[in-house]
DNA sequence: AGTAGAATTGACAGAGTTGCCACCTGCAAA
DNA sequence: TTTGCAGGTGGCAACTCTGTCAATTCTACT
């Protein structure tokens, strides 16, 4: 037999209440004696009464809701599926136990109506708050269509915040930096860097991250040491090319992001230079590919889990009241030395 | 300024009819007159009316909302991120238009609770349909849950049906012969095959279908050129060995996943196999790394969009009163050919 | 014109919660 | 004793739709 789910009143009928405490007590409000409360969580846990969301949502104008908005996969193709997957992870993380849900919303930053559709669509759902995921995060038409919706937003962003807002971002120069001086700890003195599409923030505050990590590392800057691709796997193989065809080839490469670095270990292994001990590689990212290549790749994996996850969390502890304080959450990226890194040649 | 979101009210007013006739053109329902109806869009449209979600699912007792249940990918590891975007795409595929939303439920087969975790947070939202994915959709602790829900469901299976509910399942065993067919036809006689994981019954459909395209090729079944993995590409790599230390060594391994394949391929380039020359490999799913290993894997392509979509859209049309037939929907997969076959060695 | 029956339309009662305001109680201060 | 005030509680409207059912209008036939 299928019973009705009890509704507010039942609870209320049963502790001896009206069903205004029992919505104080259900939504944790103060002015409700200890007493109360008690006879009412009972009363809650007798009948498994669970809230209607739709009539919540109804009643206090806003959904239990965030919304993840990112670029559309489809459009980058398969390497970025694990990042999106671990974003929505983290997401999940944050709403999950505040009985909040997770909707998704992939959009191609290449339509023109881009801001519109999201507009229109997020307009609808009313939700209590947008996360907003790089690279979209720093074009300006989506953050205007996210601002239009006047809905509470988070953008994840890499590195440097407006001071305005309150923001997640990853320290992606420092970690950049820091990578570069693990190779440099190695004993590798011509440490090169391919840069990526400089419409991407982040790989230009990866290049600023190499150039502190030379300079704390006490290495020249080496102009014809850092050569520019654009974040695709062909790209890297041909910037790799350039490099290794130098009278003084560099004996490590830093690149960008992952993809590029896996085209710099297919060059290496196609003419025969073995990693790591004759050339180091290291990416950024830590795509699913970098552990699977050979030799695997030492990478810097973002933490995007914790990123979405704060971001998320921030946005419910706000549509309850706790706005958070405008300025930049960071979370620190790690690296992750596998494989493809390891002493300069020679340098032992 | 914020004005007020229209409700169905304003345009009603507008319209010059009642709030319920305003109801009858949202949603499409019949024995509107023609006159009538364009008198309420022109105001429906005039006030940018958009009505509104909770509302709606207060009044109909359902939401608009479509859950996707699936294998939590942490547990899996990075290559099955390509699975979950690729259905998440095609469940959105069917909502989005519709008005639908898509909420996701990855969930962990091996909890204890995962049952009663599933029903818990699934009952509250009381979603109007939900898919179940492989291989949860083959576990009986999960679809009892979900059918304790007393929610409209559609699973993803992978051949076979009851026959009494409506279904969604790809032709594992038909492809899986056609790709062994096409092995023999290119020379191979020594055709191997790397079963799977027991549990899972796709893998057991693709034996199926190896055998079924053997006995079509009149090649014979021979015991020792079947062997056992785990899914994994370690076991790939166990089997792989085995198959090829055998005094008459197959000419072609087909392995029930990606994984396995992937695993082949890496034990024939270390122990200087050239593939396709003197070896062709074969896999199942086209999981991302298929493309990008290198010679890059002839493959099954599972259609999880088409997949996710049907059965997203079997839901939705059938909330709205259209229920579907019981029975199969089989959507065929694709056969990928890539690099990693080839003419049987000696055999031109 | 009269009538059954179908097509169209509207009134109204929910659906299950939250927000606002009023009320009550008890205790400290005057 | 009266007043003031804060904590605690309840009543009721509001939120915006859909479902039910009755009322009205149309249509095609006698």
């Amino acid at each position: 037999m299928i019973q009705r789910r009890a509704t507010i009143e039942d609870v209320a009928l049963l502790a001896g209440v009206s069903i205004k405490t029992v919505s104080r007590v259900v939504n944790r409000e103060p002015n409700v004696r200890a007493s109360t409360q008690e006879k009412v969580e009972d009363a809650i846990a007798k009948l498994e009464y669970r809230p209607n969301p739709s009539a919540r949502n109804l009643a206090s104008h806003r959904a239990r809701l965030i919304v993840l908005v990112y670029d559309d996969p489809s459009a980058y193709d398969a390497p970025s599926a694990g990042y999106i997957i671990r974003m929505q992870e983290g997401a999940l993380r944050a709403c999950r136990p505040q009985g909040f849900e997770l909707l998704i919303h992939p959009c191609n930053f290449r339509d023109s109506d881009v801001g519109t559709k999201l507009q229109e669509q997020i307009g609808q759902v009313r939700p209590s708050g947008i996360v907003v995921a790089a690279p979209l995060s720093n074009m300006p038409a989506i953050v205007d269509a996210v601002k239009a919706t006047n809905t509470p937003y988070v953008r994840l962003s890499t590195g440097t915040g407006n001071g305005k807002e309150y923001q997640v971002a990853t320290n992606d120069r420092e970690i950049s930096a820091e990578m570069t001086c693990y190779l440099a700890s190695l004993g590798h003195k011509r440490i090169a860097f391919i840069r990526g599409n400089r419409t991407h923030k982040a790989v230009g505050n990866r290049f600023g991250g190499y150039h502190d990590g030379l300079e704390q590392s006490d290495l020249p800057y080496v102009k014809e040491l850092v050569v520019e691709g654009d974040n695709s796997i062909g790209s890297g193989e041909k910037c790799a090319e350039q490099l290794l065809q130098l009278e003084h080839p560099p004996t490590a490469i830093f690149s960008a992001n992952d993809d590029m670095a896996a085209g710099v270990v297919r060059v290496a292994t196609r003419m025969g230079i073995s990693i790591p001990e004759e050339l180091s590689v290291a990416g950024c990212d830590d795509i699913s590919l970098a552990q699977q290549i050979f030799p695997s790749l030492t990478t810097i994996r973002q933490p995007l889990r914790a990123m979405t996850e704060a971001a998320s969390r921030a946005l419910i502890d706000g549509s309850r009241g706790a706005p958070h304080d405008p300025g930049l959450e960071t979370i620190p990226g790690t690296i992750e030395v596998r494989e493809s890194t390891g002493p300069a040649p020679g340098s032992d």
